[in-house]
Order: structure tokens, then C-alpha cells, then sequence
DNA sequence: ATGCCTTAAAGGTTAAGA
């Protein structure tokens, strides 16, 4: 089974790339960040048309999340609990069933940016780890194959930047963001793409400033496993050539290939 | 360089992203 995240930036601005990039690597589930749509508004038929099944849980201009999987959803989950007054869409999660008589979860999340840090966006970041950590804290006391992925806006050492001297007192790596998300990692999750290699990757190149072209990126988008899950784990992929199309989102896709078979797999 | 590009939604520009 092949599962991927991949921020956007833009359903609607992004809709051939991403559907370029389905045609090529065939995953099975996707998670997609910054839909930037309302739901009623995505571009439903083009992914139902190639075999998947789709939720979305979007908002108007901003941020929305969407799944989509070939493996029929037992269950979906929207949002983040923890803070009624939290009306961002930015976590959606679906249970799908394995051939093993099993399950996998997977929760695609868009965790928030929190730049600048000195307004009510760095702690509205560093609330919404607060309520990540006890929502994983809860999803591993099932010990079920769990995989927690997305845009984490989080750059988890100095070797998964360009220049980490640049990017250190930004929101995406500085004490307080790195201190909450070791305390996610530290309940027993696993970096999917450090499990596998000690090679380093980027997942984000900004559009200014030549970025892409200077190879000046930051690995931000990640795919998080708890102990059910890296034990099934094969390989890890991030794509990116996606970021040299035409009309690319600045983000790349990451996707992991697990030892998992879902269960009666709409047919493509 | 606290936005050099890109997106969305408006509306002839502004806010947001990382």
C-alpha cells in the first residue's frame, strides 16, 4: 500500500500536476494540504473518475485538507479537537480496512505556519501541538498501524535545511516548536523518511529568490508512524521532480510503500 | 531582504504563505 502527502498550494491552481503526478505514481491513499477551496467547490469528479474515493474538509480562500483512497473509508474524522473557538480545517483523518482483517488509520494534517512569532500565530501554532500531542497520545493507545502525515511547518534538525543559521528563530525551527514536536516523537512515533535513509531531502523550496534553482529547500512535510505502522514499512519516496513543473505547487510529495493490502480496492 | 513569487478573492488591490 502507497501512502502520500503532499501540500498543494491550490486545488484548483494545481489540479494537472497533481493529477499528473496520480497517473504516475499510483498511490492508493493521498493526503492533500492547502486545498484552499470550499468543499462543495473541489474538483470532485476528475479524482473519482480515476478510481478514488474522496473527503475533504476544506475552507473558504485558506488552508483545507482533503483524503483520497482507493480503499473504500470505514470511518472519517474532521478536525482537531481541543479548542471549540478553532474553526481552521486543518486535520482529516480516515480508517480504512486491510485485507488482514485489519485496519490502517491514516490523519493528514496541516499544521499551522505560526510566523511571525510575535503575533498570535506562534502560539496559535504551538496550542494546536498541545492538542496534536494529546490527540496521538490517544491514537497510539490503540496500537493500530497509524500514520500521521502532512505539512508539520517543521524542520526537525540543522541537516533538514539549506542553512539552518537562516532559517533558526523562525517559526518552522526554533526552541519552543522543536521542543513540542520531540514531545510528539518521544510518545513513539517514527520519521518514516529517517527510518530509511540518512540521505538528505527537501520537501520545500520557496518560489522567491531562486530557491529551487540554488537547491536552497527545508524538509518540512512528513510522514510520522506509530509502532504497527513502521513495522510494515518498505521504502520511502520523496518526488522531487515534481517541483521543476510547469506550474509547480512549492511543496513536493513524500510517499511511503508499506506491507499492507486494503480491503475490496475500488477498482481504477 | 521579516515576501525576491504564487495563490485566492476580490475588484483595479490585499492577505497569506514559510
Amino acid at each position: 500500500m502507497r501512502i502520500a502527502t503532499w501540500n498543494i498550494n491550490g486545488i484548483n491552481a494545481r489540479l494537472p500536476a497533481v493529477l499528473t503526478w496520480l497517473d504516475e505514481a499510483k498511490p492508493d491513499i493521498v493526503g492533500l494540504q492547502e486545498i484552499k477551496c470550499l468543499d462543495e467547490n473541489f474538483p470532485r469528479e476528475e479524482f473519482e473518475s480515476r478510481g478514488y474515493n474522496l473527503e475533504t474538509h476544506g475552507q473558504k480562500s485558506w488552508n483545507g485538507v482533503a483524503l483520497l483512497s482507493k480503499i473504500p473509508f470505514d470511518e472519517v474524522h474532521r478536525g482537531l479537537a481541543g479548542d471549540e473557538e478553532d474553526l481552521q480545517s486543518r486535520l482529516i483523518e480516515g480508517v480504512f480496512s486491510t485485507e488482514d482483517g485489519g485496519i490502517v488509520r491514516v490523519c493528514n494534517i496541516y499544521l499551522p505556519n505560526g510566523n511571525p512569532v510575535d503575533t498570535e500565530k506562534f502560539p496559535y501554532k504551538l496550542g494546536w501541538m498541545d492538542r496534536l500531542y494529546n490527540f496521538v497520545e490517544e491514537r497510539l493507545a490503540l496500537e493500530e498501524p497509524f500514520v500521521l502525515m502532512g505539512d508539520f511547518n517543521l524542520i526537525p534538525t540543522g541537516y533538514d535545511c539549506h542553512d539552518p543559521k537562516a532559517w533558526w528563530g523562525d517559526a518552522l525551527f526554533r526552541p519552543e516548536s522543536l521542543e513540542k514536536w520531540r514531545r510528539i516523537m518521544n510518545l513513539g512515533m517514527t520519521d518514516a523518511l529517517r527510518a530509511t535513509t540518512d540521505e538528505q531531502a527537501f520537501t520545500f523550496w520557496d518560489f522567491q529568490a531562486g530557491a529551487w534553482r540554488r537547491n536552497a529547500g527545508i524538509r518540512i512535510d512528513h510522514l510520522l508512524l506509530s509502532p504497527q505502522a513502521a513495522d510494515r514499512l518498505k521504502a520511502v519516496k520523496v518526488h522531487k521532480d515534481t517541483r521543476g513543473w510547469d506550474k509547480p505547487s512549492d511543496h513536493v510529495p513524500v510517499e511511503g510503500d508499506f506491507a499492507l493490502v486494503g480491503l475490496s480496492q475500488k477498482a481504477a
